[in-house]
DNA sequence: ACTATACTAAACCAAATGGTTAACTATTCT
DNA sequence: AGAATAGTTAACCATTTGGTTTAGTATAGT
């Protein structure tokens, strides 16, 4: 059983890193093996392996073996949780629309 | 002049703490000083100001000196950017209320 | 002029991060 | 059985991070 309990600091952090991200990405095409992930790189494996392993840990992705290749699986509940926490500020950068269009509504007479 | 074109490296990295994600919160009261922002943490003042100094960098915040007392002010830009992110995610965290809604759509003649 | 306030800067430290290479394990192919 | 494939593990390294304490600077109050 995995952890999907994860807290919104490791989902921040594990989307800090554009290699993570991309990997996220990727995934997006369906579920993808660890070498398919990894062979765009330029790091070596072990390094494309260890961020498999902090997405995993975050809870971004999991991982299904078949025979001796290991495919991962984008899980997108750890994005949505982030998007929420970020949508509550959606009124700040909204700020500069808003009194635009305060300011149309109070001169439109 | 200040750097506002900064990455998502960098927003993503700066929410990933959750004493920076709090003086986020802090900052949508308004423009706040670095002694009121600093005062409820446990940690020391050079502690919060280096905080304070990562979300500079990471254009979430601007500075405003009055006398001796400086003031902090959100700046929800990169939020915004970091929320655009994730929203293309949206699909995948919505998969399942998806799925849902093809079977009854499916299955409602 | 002195003292308190509101910070920043510097030096230090332990732990985490992101990379490497070399060695190992498990599975599949020939 | 032996070789190739698909990884993980371990040991190592440099840099970054998040905290500390101590000292310094600029402004304000007495």
């Amino acid at each position: 059983m995995v952890n999907y309990s994860v807290s919104l600091d490791n989902t921040f952090s594990a989307l800090s890193d554009p290699t993570r991200r991309e990997i996220i990405s990727k995934l997006t095409k369906g579920d993808v093996s660890i070498m398919d992930l990894a062979s765009p790189f330029e790091m070596s494996l072990p390094a494309v392996s260890k961020h498999i392993r902090v997405l995993e840990k975050a809870g971004l992705l999991t991982r299904k073996k078949q025979g001796r290749v290991q495919y991962c699986r984008l899980n997108a509940k750890p994005l949505h949780d982030a998007a929420k926490w970020l949508a509550f500020y959606q009124q700040f950068w909204d700020v500069k629309l808003d009194s635009l269009t305060s300011f149309l509504a109070e001169n439109s007479e």
